[in-house]
DNA sequence: CTTGCAACGTGTAGCCACTACAGGAGCAAG
DNA sequence: CTTGCTCCTGTAGTGGCTACACGTTGCAAG
């Protein structure tokens, strides 16, 4: 069996592991072009669509935000252009996920010594519910206040 | 001068970093009672909701997510009840953490590896629009396919 | 007493990136 | 022709807030 030239939505979700609405939603949301349609209504998809969603989808699961994505599949059609702005993206994005290992592990430490503090008792002695009612906050991480979207 | 034992919506939000509209969701989420009102209508709080929302602001600094913030508020209610509840969901949020770590640590490998190997020159060399289009995902981590809310 | 103004009230819409329906139509195999 | 899968559109929901719009309350200064 040879590679079809055309590949319904159901295809296309199978071959990225995509979902059918979530490739339904990006084209109402510009990341994937209107494709052309059969008589009865479904949408026709080409190579170049596969090619396209496969990219769409490697770089979510690298954590890049759509913007970002958009901004990236912006570039792969301008293939002559430097590629300067492919590596500030992906530069900042690595520093993201950089700051959001090290808040991750300030956090781990917390929990993992307040789990490790519970005897198993009565709540009333409970370690995880004493730090968590700590209203002065003496033993908990710095954070800076701004808070960000997530620790 | 000494505490007041009664708060306006704005103190609690002061004492506790939190923002009043997050404070008036939390009432409607069930997360927070009903305060009293003053004739014209304003919530009046006391030091025991004051206390209870910084609990809430801890754990949510912690990560914990909303359903089981009102898990372990139950368990405040419940003073000689077994803390063995409060004891689990520590350790499942603690779990959970270390994933997401984990998974954030393959990512930034992935990333480094990227624009390590990015020279700078156009687009068509490009080692990131390269990687990220890679179908073949070759170059890429090993996820197990069920994805998870975010990496 | 009036005026000004911050803090308060309600209600609604928006954020991100989908996900989950409801209710119907198309289409291939048996 | 029926069965059963895939597909269509459209809408609403997720989490955990945040941001408005627009009206009211309450307090102090002039």
């Amino acid at each position: 069996m040879m590679e079809a030239a055309e590949y319904a939505i159901g295809d296309l979700a199978r071959r990225t592991g995509t979902k059918v609405e979530t490739i339904r939603w990006y084209e109402r949301n510009q990341l994937m072009p209107q494709p052309a349609r059969t008589a009865g209504g479904r949408r026709v998809y080409t190579r170049a669509h596969l090619d396209r969603l496969a990219f769409i989808r490697h770089a979510r699961e690298l954590g890049f935000p759509l913007d970002d994505v958009r901004a990236l599949l912006r570039l792969t059609d301008a293939p002559e252009h430097s590629c300067a702005e492919a590596d500030r993206i992906a530069r900042g994005h690595l520093t993201a996920v950089r700051g959001r290992i090290a808040r991750l592990r300030a956090l781990e430490a917390e929990l993992a010594r307040m789990v490790a503090d519970c005897g198993q008792g009565r709540v009333a002695d409970c370690r995880v519910i004493e730090v968590l009612a700590d209203h002065s906050h003496a033993n908990c991480l710095h954070t800076d206040g701004h808070g960000g979207p997530e620790v």
